[in-house]
DNA sequence: TTGGTTATCGCAAATCCATGCAATAACGGT
DNA sequence: ACCGTTATTGCATGGATTTGCGATAACCAA
């Protein structure tokens, strides 16, 4: 297992409960190398427990989201999550012809996100900013 | 009325039928200095054409998007339109906390935007581009 | 002006995600 | 180990947006 462990941890110091549904989707979406869709983070956490309702996995996802432990990416008009490793944090780049992802590393947002912040006092969340447009292939094709 | 009239022959040329409800559309959303949502767009064509599906707004809102006429701004859970003008281009900050919505030059992403393309090929949609976080009043509430 | 082609519409249903509420279960205190 | 508080769940419902399909209406050519 990677180091999801500590997210508990947090979960439990923060005043969250710990329940069997949120270990699952935890589970679920740290055992997956990439990002994993809602829908399949449901379909997954069924097999450990069958009663579980698509609004549990929604609500843990976007508390998961909330408190710094999964983040989201917009792919089509679908999200996903993903484990956040603070040791390799990235950006993704959506194309909205063939729902191609890419990463990108935070450094290329490091700038405009600190003029953000100087000029505006604005935070942008950017873990969880989705940059969407046209991938190499798909400009070339039109 | 503004300069609108240029997007009509714009559809027009790509192969587009004017119908009465697409004018409809682009009117109220030209007609509003700011953003509007699909739903507000929906209300105020339905006292010209009574009979208007919504589905017909959000396609024809996409399809203005599609082709530069209106640019999208996401605005809590919701899509807010505005005419695209190209002599006052700005991006859109978003606060996620209390929706409160600010513009920004494209100047900020201008260098982040050529790197993507670059280095990557990636061509992002910047005219659609909503940046999400926290503005200073809920920053400092946190 | 009329007619044919086909883009567009209205309608209905589907998809994805969020929310209100009563029942349940986690967890700290005893 | 039990109990009480209250966060969390499941269920049902709702909101926002998208999509499939047959009927309609734009538009071009004759």
């Amino acid at each position: 297992m990677s180091g999801h462990e500590s997210a508990v941890a947090r979960l439990r110091s923060e005043g969250y409960r710990m329940t069997p549904q949120r270990l699952s989707v935890l589970d679920i979406v740290a055992g997956r190398p990439g990002h994993i869709g809602a829908d399949e983070v449901w379909n997954l956490t069924k097999e450990q427990h069958p009663y579980v309702d698509l609004a549990t996995i929604y609500r843990t996802l976007q508390l998961l989201k909330r408190l710094g432990v999964v983040t989201e990416v917009v792919i089509g008009n679908k999200l996903h999550f993903e484990l956040a490793d603070h040791h390799n944090r990235h950006n993704h780049m959506v194309c909205s012809e063939c729902d191609a992802v890419q990463t990108l590393s935070p450094a290329y947002l490091a700038e405009f996100s600190q003029r953000l912040e100087q000029e505006f006092g604005f935070t942008p969340d950017l873990d969880n900013i989705t940059i969407g447009g046209l991938c190499s292939i798909c400009q070339s094709q039109s």
